[in-house]
DNA sequence: CGTTAGTTTGATGGTCCTCAAGCACTGTGG
DNA sequence: CCACAGTGCTTGAGGACCATCAAACTAACG
């Protein structure tokens, strides 16, 4: 097993209630990918390289992408709905929601970004963004022009390859929540959200089957799930007394894994693609 | 403005209920890109004309992606969930819908498509296919292996970006869909639904601000917006006397368009991209 | 002329929303 | 040091929205 260093200096700050857990970086590597010589390889890079081969020079053009880091502060909006010319990031640490505001005033959480997933991708080829997207804690996150990426593509077509196997599986992510809300009671549809934010975190570290740590408020699961909070809290207590599944103090506790699995009817085959695709 | 002779033999064949109207071609190109020399030009090259200014080359290469041209009887699947090495297609005439199937036997649709999307591009480069995909009406699709979409963007990788922008505006109606179901009710979800439904239909010259021929059933929409049919059926009753819009015999009629539109809060402007994004 | 697919309407009840109130904890300023 | 506000969590009561069950109706089709 490979341990890595805390990348960063921000990142040691204690900032509020995070004193306790850290909800920002992964401790090992999953997979323990060989060929990474480099201690300091960003999560994105990572995770793609679980799932596509890639070579010396388009590894190199990916950590060019990772130029530009900069810090954003908890609940100041990266990108802003209805906005164009806007830039993408990469997620280095910490969590971040991306919604959609309707006019009266409502909000739909579409889902939340871990480190080494994109943000505000589809924005970047669409006139104006069509979402906003706000940390939840302090993030680190790379900016990356349209230019940039553009540039990469022409350089290394197979990283575009790469870079769309990414943006696929997020849409299957959206696509699996979409079925959510449509077809799974309250119940099931937090179950489900619990058991998936579980199994992406395992992928970079961040969580196994016995839990994980979450800074999410109730007020943002019931704002993804299409709840109100007062039944958000409801259903929380339900599960926790089925002991199927805690969450409390930031920390969500796998009380009964399977059993919450046939709740939720969860199948992870949309997350999990093991085996390179690409040779 | 321009008008265009139906492409495909197949196409001019009564079909069951289809004897009335004509869901499959379109009649005019909207926009009325004065470069396209060619008549029998696809759908997809149109849409995507309409946004990216392509070259001569591009053009090509867009166009070698439609050999392969396929009939499909409706109610067939074109893609199955769970199944492994799927091509994607280009849809050339008809409606097929996009769904996922539940454990318990429910079905989610995750959205419709028409002639000049793609069908199933998100699961060629996972590893089996995350959806289902079915003909509504007898359809004509181009179909295009994994290999020959890689290979394009090895030669053009304007069109990689081009192809990027679509995915991204497909991903936009998805979470737009999300959203409805999260945030809307069923008078204002079927409302969004069917403004939306008219806005694209419009884009490529199948409809208008005073309705289109729509050959969904009261299932498939009870199916897409998450509500039963029965309630569908309700709703529909109630825009109908409320004088707002008219589902009936294949036909959706706009009685007061922007009494809808305010019904729905709709807001066009993850659909209307004007102007090429590329230059 | 029975079968099937699709639509329509009524009755009943459950899930989940809304309103309302109280509690615990933290940080702030007098 | 303590009142106070702010944020987040918790619980109760009442009711709206929509699902489910049931049944009738129409049109198309063999």
């Amino acid at each position: 097993m490979v341990f890595t260093i805390l990348a960063g200096t921000e990142a040691l700050r204690t900032d509020r209630k995070q004193s306790l857990c850290n909800y920002s970086q992964f401790s090992r590597i999953p997979g323990g990918g060989g060929h990474l010589t480099e201690i300091d390889t960003s999560p994105l890079t990572r995770k793609l390289s679980a799932f596509v081969a890639l070579s010396e020079v388009e590894l190199a053009v990916l950590e060019r992408l990772h130029q530009r880091r900069r810090v954003f502060r908890a609940g100041r909006d990266l990108i802003q709905q209805g906005q164009g010319e806007q830039a993408a990031y990469i997620l280095a640490s910490g969590w971040v929601c991306s919604y959609k505001i309707q006019p009266d005033g409502s909000r739909q959480i579409v889902d939340f970004q871990i480190p080494g997933d994109f943000l505000g991708l589809r924005s970047v080829l669409l006139k104006t963004s069509d979402h906003s997207v706000e940390p939840i804690v302090e993030i680190q996150a790379a900016e990356v022009l349209v230019s940039d990426l553009l540039t990469a593509f022409e350089q290394t077509p197979r990283l575009a390859t790469a870079i769309f196997w990414a943006v696929s599986r997020d849409e299957a992510m959206v696509v699996e929540h979409l079925v959510g809300l449509g077809r799974r009671d309250a119940d099931a549809r937090m179950a489900h959200f619990l058991l998936e934010l579980g199994a992406r975190l395992a992928l970079v570290g961040m969580g196994s089957k016995a839990g994980y740590a979450c800074p999410l408020t109730q007020y943002h699961l019931a704002d993804a799930l299409g709840l109100s909070a007062v039944h958000v809290n409801r259903v929380l207590r339900k599960l926790r007394e089925d002991a199927l599944v805690t969450f409390r103090d930031g920390q969500v506790t796998f009380d009964n894994y399977d059993g919450l699995v046939a709740l939720a009817e969860f199948d992870p085959a949309y997350l999990d693609q093991t085996g390179p695709l690409l040779k």
